[in-house]
RNA sequence: CGGGGCAUGGCUCAGUCUGGUAGAGUAUCGGUUUUGGGAACCGAGGGUCGGAGGUUCGAAUCCUCUUGCCCCGACCA
């Protein structure tokens, strides 16, 4: 540990060669999270949290530009509650966590610890909703929710985790069907443009449905290791619960009439994706647009450089925080600058910016490309511009590095073999043709551990018949293997 | 929930087979010298070996139970 090896960190195992090792080692090592007493559940600390915070911000001002308010619904739910939707109680009912006693008396009715807010809220919304001048309603809440997760892995897969769910209430099916849509394409792009994070958008099997969902739609990334992992998910309820909690509004004709409604959230598991797609051997590499520090300044400590180096560099620390740069001065006289750069490397900021005497004397600071190391020699009077710009540059790379990764790691399959065979070898995403049926699979998802991922746009004249039976098929869909 | 592995100063690990009362590296603290890719030296503090029980004169080490973590599957954001 802290030795060096080919100039560079080695101490964290390294991405190349293991891959969920250096995931929960790098996540423990950059201080994004901590394991807590109780099984499964982490703590998020402080630099975890900030990327945590600049998702939400960001997700919070689309949902607001698209109309929707923020609320907040209790964490307990009242076991018949979530007993009135069928479909939701049996789908989720393995995974509650109960609450039993208040003190030391044993509650009439246990509580559930919630997994997910419908039941709370729909009950809420019958009693809000009467009318059609009561629609539509646009709800998003930011809240924790608890799931008994048999495995557990950190940001992928906790039983307590950070989400936002979206709970909206329309006149009509197709009103509701075009929230659930745009709800999924503001994720999408969100993903894209914030996390540099491509994702798939599509429709989920009968089977991967939500529970209580009358259409589940997601988005999914792919990740290193050649599994996918659901990024965010979008539901189509229709009136399956608006049936179960009566949320029942007079419309203008005078008639009576169930509420269409949608569900949609994403969680911290984007912190996880994110983690696994960018970094390499070295650490994290976070994407400019959520880091929280976007650049850090590292004065090369040498001579008397406090009387000459750390004025500059407190200057230009200053600039950039005006200019609305994140960006932290690392002006400890313990570490040596090597180390520094390696530390902050691994903590994934984007851009290095080194400062030292020779600079000084040019008037130029080096900024470094935290991807390729790549230095450029910039003016201090150009900083500002040409700063932006590397964070621009990175963002895109991140992101063009993370498609070509996903396109080259995408294949098609016409026959079951096939499909096999590159499950078994190369993994990632295969496009096939599927019929439709659930035998065909699960007939798939016996074999090979893999399920249907999503169902796609049906790209013309392309898989005409189903990857299992051979008979026609109905749709385009993507297998791969999942977390 | 099945199969496998692991649990020892903050961290990474040695010691376990063959019981004898805990050790290294690193980190931390103090000091001196250093500093353009994880600096060197001197000195100091810090653990009773995941937890419970048992065997024994004596347990990190042997036995039983238990908890947690990691990996691979089945289930889920």
């Amino acid at each position: 540990m802290g030795k060096k090896k080919d100039g560079f960190v080695n101490q964290i195992t390294k991405r190349s060669e293991d891959f969920s090792k250096w995931y929960t080692e790098l996540i423990r090592r950059a201080e994004l999270a901590d394991y807590s007493p109780v099984k499964g559940i982490m703590v998020i600390r402080p630099y975890g949290y900030e990327i945590w915070e600049h998702i939400k911000d960001n997700l919070d001002i689309k949902f607001k530009e698209t109309g929707h308010k923020n609320a907040y619904f209790p964490l307990l739910i009242p076991e018949s509650f979530l007993k009135k939707e069928a479909e939701h109680v049996e789908g989720f009912a393995p995974e509650v966590a109960w609450v039993t006693h208040g003190g030391d008396n044993e509650l009439e009715e246990r509580l559930a610890i919630r997994p997910t807010s419908e039941a709370i809220i729909c009950h809420m919304y019958s009693k809000w909703i009467t009318s059609w001048r009561d629609l539509p309603v646009l709800i998003n809440q930011w809240a924790n929710v608890l799931r008994w997760e048999k495995v557990t892995r950190p940001f992928l897969r906790t039983t307590e985790f950070l989400w936002q769910e979206g709970h909206t209430v329309h006149a009509t099916s197709d009103e509701a069907m075009e929230e659930t849509l745009k709800m999924l394409d503001i994720y999408k792009n969100f993903c894209e443009e914030y996390l540099a994070i491509p994702v798939i958008s599509g429709l989920k099997s009968e089977k991967e449905r939500f529970a209580g969902a009358v259409k589940t739609y997601c988005i999914e990334a792919l990740m290193p290791d050649g599994k996918a992992l659901q990024a965010g998910t979008s539901h189509f309820l229709g009136q399956n619960f608006s049936k179960a909690f009566n949320i029942r509004f007079e419309n203008k004709e005078q008639e009576l009439e169930y509420g269409w409604q949608t569900s949609w959230g994403v969680s911290t598991r984007l912190i996880g994706a994110l983690i696994m797609l960018h970094g390499d051997d070295s650490g994290l590499i976070i994407p400019p647009k959520v880091a929280p520090y976007q650049g850090v300044i590292i004065p090369i400590s040498r001579g008397n450089w406090k009387e000459t180096v750390l004025p500059k560099a407190n200057e230009i620390f200053e600039n950039l925080k005006a200019q609305g740069f994140r960006v932290q001065l690392d002006d400890s006289d313990v570490a040596t600058p090597g180390w520094k750069f390696s530390e902050w490397e691994m903590r994934g900021v984007p851009v290095r910016i080194e400062i030292g005497p020779k600079d000084i004397e040019k008037n130029q600071v080096v900024l470094v490309n935290r991807i390729n190391r790549e230095k450029s020699f910039v003016s201090i009077d150009e900083l500002n511009e040409k700063f932006a710009e590397l964070l621009d540059k990175i963002q895109n790379m991140l992101f063009e590095k993370a498609k070509n990764f996903r396109e080259e790691n995408t294949s098609e399959a016409e026959t079951f073999e096939e499909l096999s065979s590159i499950i078994e070898t190369k993994r990632g995403l295969v496009t096939t043709g599927w019929c439709g049926s659930e035998t065909c699979e699960t007939a798939v998802k016996d074999k090979n551990a893999t399920t249907i991922r999503a169902i796609i746009e049906n790209q013309e004249g392309k898989h005409k018949i189903c990857v299992v039976c051979g008979k026609e098929s109905k749709h385009t869909v993507l297998f791969a293997k999942s977390y």
